[in-house]
DNA sequence: TTTATTCAATTGACTAGTAAACTGATGTTA
DNA sequence: TAACATCAGTTTACTAGTCAATTGAATAAA
């Protein structure tokens, strides 16, 4: 018992800390209404657009459930529209929802950074980058 | 616009590697009829009973609505017990809830450690444990 | 031409979290 | 002793996700 491998150790670090951060991203993000699933959505959606809701799903490691009724909800405070093309639905912004993205991304995105600039320096913020990354893209690949 | 800062990309990847990690813990531990949530709880209540409903929402960055419906599900499963003293309840693990979080311990944790032991070696899991503690810490006492 | 197949999207029933209002024992004060 | 304050825990109404079953448009096959 008691299995204290580094490697778990990171694993809860990082659960809490993304717990956490997301606490604190919502709590910030109040004063533009938004929850940060809803930034997350809209942001990749401003990148992407137009993008199909499959693709959409895969980017944010969600299913297709999930980013339905999702876009169900972006779709009734009129932020998104879906155009349906054949039987692929298209998503993009209206102007509303591109106002509303472009408005909050930088303080969001500064706010997010905060976390990170706030206790590492520039070399540490690229090894972590770098970590992060090989990471990532193993969990991305992997199978039970 | 496109604010992508070298601390916001490592944001997003932390963000979605827990999501894909949790994805893959509730599918690995579905052979114990377990979700990765409920392993958390079980594992903590493990290390540090008996202790108040209090200190664990707080050790699992949860609310106390939540530890509150979480720990209902658990005691009606009868893998925990609580016990009153005083106004404040403690929780304790059951002979069951034991046996459980002690037959899943190990192989979770292996497969929790796979995620980073893959691909990192071990100074790169040192470094990155390092970088974790810090950001954590910070996200712990930060306030919005 | 009708039937079957495919596959994106939706829906129903669920887990897991939040904030905010409420409950209920235990102390404190008038 | 009766009214009030405190504070852990619960509950209500919500967001956000899952899986699995279903819907529906387009295409292929009989």
């Amino acid at each position: 018992m008691e299995q204290n491998t580094l490697s778990s150790l990171i694993w809860l670090r990082m659960a809490r800390f993304v717990q956490r951060s997301n606490q604190l991203s919502n709590e910030f993000l109040e004063r533009y209404d938004m929850t940060v699933a809803q930034f997350d959505v809209l942001a990749q959606i401003h990148i992407y657009e137009p993008i199909t809701q499959m693709d959409l799903a895969e980017k944010l490691t969600v299913s297709s459930g999930g980013i339905s009724r999702m876009l169900t909800r972006l779709e009734k405070e009129c932020l998104i529209v879906r155009k349906q093309d054949w039987k692929i639905k298209y998503i993009s912004l209206t102007d509303k929802g591109r106002a509303l993205i472009q408005d909050a991304m930088p303080e969001q995105t500064n706010f997010q950074s905060s976390l990170f600039d706030e206790v590492l320096d520039e070399t540490e913020k690229k090894q972590l980058y770098t970590l992060m990354t090989k990471i990532q893209k193993n969990s991305l690949q992997k199978k039970i």
